[in-house]
DNA sequence: TATGAATGAGGGTTCATTCAT
DNA sequence: AATGAATGAACCCTCATTCAT
């Protein structure tokens, strides 16, 4: 079989990562065991360490690619909008429009957050936390000081702090979003014309 | 026939519950060893077994411990004030003055969170999580609705669902207080600012 | 059971060594697994690892006993002797009198050499086996020299050379006896006497 | 119908084994890899497996050329010399030549009598060993009768005895030269001395 | 009550060998 | 003949829990 393409091993990468995420969503990094994720792909233990090389790197990799993906999603959705406003409107509206009693979004955010979390005890970890944030709070950033120059947004408006508030939101009402009677939908639109209010011009 | 007091119990249970806290803190939950525990508390293991049957009750014990000790001090702080819009502010300033980067307020909201996002996972556990999201939100509902009550609050605001709001933004902010360059004390005044001059009868 | 004598630890110490052991000489160090040590010694897993953290523990606290009671053993007798002569004379009839195909001789010879060999590629283990080198001439040299101050030898010798020639030789029977046809006894008299016959005074 | 010839063969073979060596010789037997030998010799796992059917087939293989070659050295050495006498320097002077702190002949020392200490516990190798014993001592003891017969050394002397003792010191001076500081060339001269003033008649 | 030695299932990882291509 | 991905038994070690003292 050997002398294989790149595009086998990816999908065979990607084959073990989407099942060590359901079992890292089903018992958490700590608790799901190798085992599990073997059971899980039906590969051999050893196959899936031909390919990762611990089952830190495994969580590791999950995260990372998810991340990414998510800022190729932004990026390439921010191509079509031309203003700020209609930025900020589809950021909003990612987090409005997604289900909030989603099983695969609400593990999702279970094992994102752990992560946050586990990753504030190894200075490795917590150094990419920061660069990932750093970039989310450009990105919002960005588009606010972009609707500062139009003049669609309040001019006097530390832009920056303005970012921060906004992950401030979107990762209060995610963590909330593990409650199944969470009035998730009514409580981001609120915010969301909350912070909108504030933020364009009269 | 007890040979020991109650309060003796109570005194050792504390002096346990202190230890594991430091190192659930210091390593979370599923890393940090019951000899850990041992080494840090002093105590012998067999000890620590008389008093807790295993690692998951020093762990769930100690959460609801926290949570109990956060609803008596809000009940008691609240009866000191008169008005709603004074306990709304108690609330914030509890928050607000919180130094945000003290390593053990830090250390507890990561084992808090962890808490919450582990317990998601025991139907058990969820269910205690709910109660008590149940009475915060109900903590903060009833002063809402006291402050429309006396003409404080508008009066057309869905109360509950703005309560919830509150604690969004509460879990917002902490979760963003493990990043150090994280600007705390402003993005929260600000929501706080926007979140009270919403609720104001103008 | 807990709280033990200190005997007690030595003896399990002892019980474990011994296993342990006997699992090395069987299979070599790497190839003995530390379940064949397990099944050996009759205890738990855990057990031994209560008093020896790592296999490779095991093995150094094995060796550097063995090496310990030697020269304990060897500076024991020694005080029994008055002239260099007869120390010299004790030395080598210690291996004379060894025999050469006792079972447990032989085991012994092969797990220390292979000990030494293999401490060839680790920094740390060769140290503390040059160490033990440079001991073991030592104590040789310190007879030759005594023997010359005495005039029981010839004075005109590298002391110390004619140490090392001593080991090397011994060594090299050592080495030997595993082979089951070797005349250890034959070979080493012999060498012996050309030993001695040169380190005399005419 | 065999594709490729022979000596190609041999030749992937010779390129396996040099490969091999070296990662015994850095790693031990034991814990060098067949992963080791494929990185190192740039071959692919399979083609390896093509021409050896085992690690331990490697190692044999290894061995036994070695050995092998190292007769036919002396034989062909031998032819050249017409005394005894010379012969046993020529023995002697292969070894006091070999430059003592050579890399390259530590690694084949210590991977040499790792192999005799490991064939101690397998039937199969230690009748190998020993065969290759019995070979040693002839060669010498040959030559010790042919010096006897020629009147060149002492008539009066168990030649196969004084055989054992030639390889014995050999063996005790390989086995020292692992220490650094070993007067390899001094001790083995000297031996050398007080083994043929012995064997030469006065 | 307190002690800490003992237990042993189970964890992550390795690696000689196989075999489809 | 050559490739290297796949296999899975086996390895060393951990640790929550138990229990004789």
């Amino acid at each position: 079989m050997p002398i294989v393409s790149e595009e086998y091993k990816e999908e065979k990468k990607e084959q073990i990562l989407d099942s060590a995420f359901e079992c890292f969503a089903k018992k958490g990094f700590q608790t799901a065991t190798m085992d599990d994720i073997v059971a899980h792909s039906g590969m051999s233990k050893g196959a899936i360490y031909n390919y990762f090389s611990s089952k830190e790197e495994i969580y590791l990799d999950l995260l990372t690619r998810a991340t990414d993906k998510n800022f190729v999603q932004y990026n390439k959705h921010f191509a079509k909008h031309r203003t700020a406003s209609s930025k900020m409107d589809y950021l909003f509206n990612a987090y409005l429009s997604a289900n909030p009693i989603d099983r695969n979004r609400l593990e999702y955010i279970v094992v994102f957050y752990e992560f946050n979390l586990h990753s504030t005890r190894d200075p490795d970890l917590l150094k990419q936390l920061h660069d990932r944030k750093r970039k989310l709070v450009s990105l919002v950033n960005d588009i606010i000081q972009e609707g500062q120059e139009q003049g669609e947004f309040k001019q006097d408006l530390a832009s920056e702090l303005y970012a921060e508030r906004f992950w401030t939101i979107i990762d209060g009402v995610n963590l909330h979003a593990v409650y199944d009677d969470f009035p998730y939908y009514d409580v981001l639109r609120e915010l969301k014309d909350m912070y909108l209010q504030e933020l364009k011009s009269e």
